[in-house]
DNA sequence: TTACTAAAGGACTAAAAGGTCTCTTAGTGA
DNA sequence: TCACTAAGAGACCTTTTAGTCCTTTAGTAA
């Protein structure tokens, strides 16, 4: 459904969420290794993250990655299109041509509805949402995210 | 998304359908200029859509593709699962690992019903089906999937 | 003020997706 | 049976996505 990139991205972002709201700054290699991804890719998609002001860094030690506590929730939805564009939101899902509101391809009506729900999901759900989810149960996290460390080993 | 692949296939498929009403077998000059297509690559796509059984094909003059009537109609589902796998139908969404019912990752039960209903619209939607709707109204042909030739100019 | 640490930057490589080209195979009709 | 037509096959090329590696920049602390 998404690219590596935005799904390294989300993982990444929520870990880092997790990690904050227990007074901790994972550095690149903390977070590659703890959501399993590779460590020199996931280092350039959170570059990216920084500048595009999603999340914030500090160089040095005890330097790593941070969310800052005064910005609103960062909805899941600013960082997929921030990677992928808006054509998941905005174009016909079966990739006709010529397809709107107005000039309905075949599929248009039964689609929309599907396009409209993952519109909703993403827009409505934040990293620090989902953070709290996982939060809310423990070992969820061990299970669903890789989540191994600081936790039992 | 789906793959271009995915994509020129379920359009290649409407079309061929669309001309064997109509007594034709398209060939494939016909049918790429037709859905704006890069031919070669979509011969190719055509060749792997007859291995799969889906279509049928002569050589030769008069040659071209067609649907054998005797066949079952072709779920939109058949066409993507042989191009891309069924992991759009069975992964997360989102990608997080070991998530399935048993084990949810905090977006599972968001997602599910989203995912659901693609499924269902695509294993129950067919080839055939989307056809009959294109001609239920000619013109809808005309804008939506650039199907110009044989009506008007 | 140097040694260390960790992110930023950018050039590079690998693999997959998307697409082209040319030759071969198989039907059809004069 | 030859000429023509159209699909099949496969090698090849291009672009995008995925990923690596090495150097630079910027903080921190002795």
């Amino acid at each position: 459904m998404f690219k590596k990139e935005t799904e390294y991205a989300l993982r990444a972002l929520v870990y880092i969420q997790l990690q904050n709201s227990k007074e901790r700054r994972p550095g690149i290699a903390e977070i590659a290794s703890e959501i399993e991804t590779p460590q020199s890719f996931t280092a350039k998609i959170l570059q990216r993250m920084v500048k595009q002001g999603f999340v914030e860094s500090l160089k040095g030690i005890n330097g790593g990655f941070f969310f800052n506590p005064a910005k609103e929730d960062l909805p899941l939805k600013k960082v997929i299109v921030s990677i992928e564009g808006d054509s998941l939101f905005s174009g016909c899902g079966f990739g006709l041509k010529h397809c709107d509101e107005n000039n309905p391809c075949p599929l248009h009506f039964s689609y929309a509805p599907i396009r409209d729900a993952i519109n909703k999901l993403v827009a409505e759900e934040t990293i620090q949402g989902l953070a709290r989810k996982y939060n809310a149960d423990d070992k969820m996290i061990l299970n669903r995210l890789n989540l191994t460390a600081h936790v039992e080993k």
